[in-house]
RNA sequence: CGGGGCGUAGCGCAGUCCGGCUAGCGCGUCGGCUUUGGGAGCCGAAGGUCGCCGGUUCGAAUCCGGCCGCCCCGACCA
């Protein structure tokens, strides 16, 4: 390939509205170009490093036996009805319609279409373990696009989805499916770190995610410093404080005025106390009911474990006119001495090691100091429910403090059970002639987001620096002087052979000056780079020089390809 | 959705507070000459609905109102 017939717009700078590196340095090197808030354009070498990072896919996916599909983006709205998903899935699906009405959503995600698709022709446990995907364009209406190819609205994923007969089978092509994920990363010289989390929109059950550790990332992760366990935030299991306080002394609850003291801060400031003494009660309606969530006033509870704790579908916070009905105080002054019989009290486990607390009086302007935990109020039961921080004791060794660290998820794997297949009838016929609706695991890949992840993870002040098997191309060859005819048939011959080797090459023949052709090869970050100047001319000897570490070597030119093989192996 | 910032040539910016010649600068682009191993020099040129609509005014990039777009932070935490 000649550069000066290709196309590779570079800008000496970047536009002002992009931040992060990956941002900053794909627009620079002509990889990317917005078109909206959220929706990029890939050039042709964007192209390049995203087929790239789909052909490892393909070729990994394809060694753990998954085949590939090609599903349509378009979606009838009946479909997703059935699964109830319709109305639930987060963040609300785009959505379209024909001219005859008919409603459409564009494909966030393809549970709905694939079960759909094999329970019309599996009908025999014969027929499985099946485990299908496709690379394919996703839509999601993002509240708020960020960071480049971080998060956008249109992007593209690999799923999969794996159907087998029972949960033996899914452990299975799950642990295929795992391991493929660890040896793409490997290939993509992705450094990965795999962590539990929740499922999400999606349901289901042993879900990990493999994240890249960066500080553009937009997920937080925890890792302990001493067993190596690691974790989401959203599931982030912190110690639980040494056993429960005795509460026997102490008067009782004394009401204090509290005028306007509706938040936390306020409430200190007044009663000249600190956040860790006050109880923050969190009213919530849950399938109908409502519960009262007990957090210490210096954490924040995690909804993710409310919501997983109570095993409801529906869990959102209660609104003012439900607090007033409920507690019958205005917002601020809930607390959970006094409630109605009806309301479900849960605590934190850090609620049980507390002294006297300071907690709402639910009445308007108060609250009560003193109030004895166990004692003037009774909690349902004391579990995990607050988010971690940055610091706190490892919830499964114990002995470790919890890590926070900033990721970019570009990959996620977890078990679905039955939960499509029942709902969309993907049945087949058992060993005993039993109806069993198949076990289904789903496992996603975000390949415009590794895109932007490997250069996040591999660039320095001068640009990129692909891993040879993203690069657009392996080796730029800059010829210095193309009006000349002797390096240019050298330059061209060793293109040639290196592309006769197997190697991908860019022949940088364009009418520039030789500066900006190295500030190009550098910005763009092919792996190698040969030089052919005036010194090749007068010695025959080419210049390779990796861009990773900057090592050099000159040599002939018929050694020139192996040379190139050997630097880019090793 | 709430808060903040920004919108002037392809890119980066000045000018806007305090209205007033023909709207500037750097880079890039085009032509010419010179140059040729880390984003060249000189000469010449092109390129702008100053985000959009409306208002105030003799006069608006600049003041007022509305809208749109882009970026960043936040996400019901009592």
């Amino acid at each position: 390939m000649k550069a000066s017939q290709y196309y590779f717009p570079t800008l000496r700078q970047a536009p002002a509205e992009a931040e992060i590196p990956s941002h900053r340095l794909l627009l620079r090197g002509g990889f990317i170009r917005p078109l909206s808030a959220g929706i990029f354009s890939f050039l042709p070498l964007g192209l390049r490093v995203l087929r790239k990072v789909e052909n490892v896919i393909r070729e990994e996916m394809g060694a753990a036996g998954a085949l590939e599909v090609f599903l349509p983006v378009l979606h009838p709205r009946e479909l997703w009805e059935r699964t109830g998903r319709w109305d639930s899935f987060q963040p609300t699906p785009l959505r379209t319609q024909d001219r005859n009405e008919r409603v459409f959503l564009l494909g966030p995600t393809h549970e709905e279409v694939i079960t759909d698709l094999v329970a019309r022709d599996l009908t025999s446990y014969k027929q499985v373990p099946l485990t299908l995907y496709q690379i394919q364009t996703k839509f999601r209406d993002e509240i708020r696009p960020r960071g480049g190819l971080i998060r956008v609205k249109e992007f593209t994923m690999k799923d999969a989805y794996s159907f087998d007969l029972n949960r033996e089978g899914l452990d299975h092509s799950y642990q295929a499916m795992y391991d493929a994920y660890v040896r793409i990363f490997q290939r993509l010289e992705l450094p990965v770190v795999v962590v539990e989390a929740e499922a999400g929109s999606m349901g289901g059950h042993d879900t990990r995610e493999f994240m890249v550790l960066n500080e553009s990332g937009e997920d937080t992760i925890f890792i302990c410093d001493t067993c190596g366990y690691s974790a989401n935030v959203e599931c982030a299991q912190p110690a639980a404080p040494p056993g429960a306080r005795s509460h026997d002394s102490g008067d009782g609850p004394q009401l204090a005025q509290t005028p306007n003291a509706r938040t936390i801060d306020q409430v200190c400031a007044q009663l000249k106390t600190t956040p860790d003494r006050l109880i923050k009660t969190l009213l919530y309606r849950a399938d109908g009911g409502f519960v009262a969530a007990l957090i210490r006033g210096d954490r924040d509870l995690n909804e993710f474990k409310l919501r997983g704790y109570l095993g409801t579908e529906q869990l959102t916070m209660a609104t003012p006119e439900e607090i007033l009905q409920v507690t019958g105080a205005p917002v601020g002054f809930s607390g959970p001495v006094g409630l109605p019989e009806e309301v479900r009290i849960v605590a934190d486990c850090e609620i049980q090691a507390m002294a006297e607390a300071v907690v709402g009086a639910n009445r308007a302007d108060a609250h009560l100091l003193g109030v004895r935990v166990g004692v003037d109020f009774q909690p349902a039961e004391y579990v995990d429910l607050r988010e971690a921080r940055h610091g706190d004791p490892c919830g499964k060794c114990s002995r470790g403090t919890l890590q926070a660290h900033r990721a970019i998820e570009v990959g996620h794997v977890f078990k679905l059970g039955t939960k499509y297949s029942a709902a969309l009838d993907a049945i087949v016929d058992d060993e005993q002639g039993q109806q069993q609706p198949l076990v289904m695991g789903c496992y996603g890949i975000g390949v415009s987001r590794i895109v932007a992840a490997l250069v996040e993870a591999h660039h320095d002040d001068n640009g990129i620096s692909w891993p040879a098997t993203a690069a657009p191309f392996q080796v730029a060859v800059l010829l210095l002087d193309p009006d000349q005819p002797e390096p240019r048939a050298i330059a061209e011959k060793l293109v040639a052979a290196l592309e006769a080797a197997g190697l991908e090459a860019i022949l940088d023949d364009r009418a520039e000056r030789p500066g900006v052709k190295f500030k190009d090869a550098d910005l763009i970050g092919y792996p190698l780079r040969a030089v052919i100047g005036r010194r090749t001319a007068e010695s025959g000897e080419i210049e390779l020089r990796r861009r990773r570490d900057a090592q050099e070597q000159v040599v002939s030119a018929d050694q020139a390809v192996g040379t190139a093989r050997a630097m880019l192996a090793s």
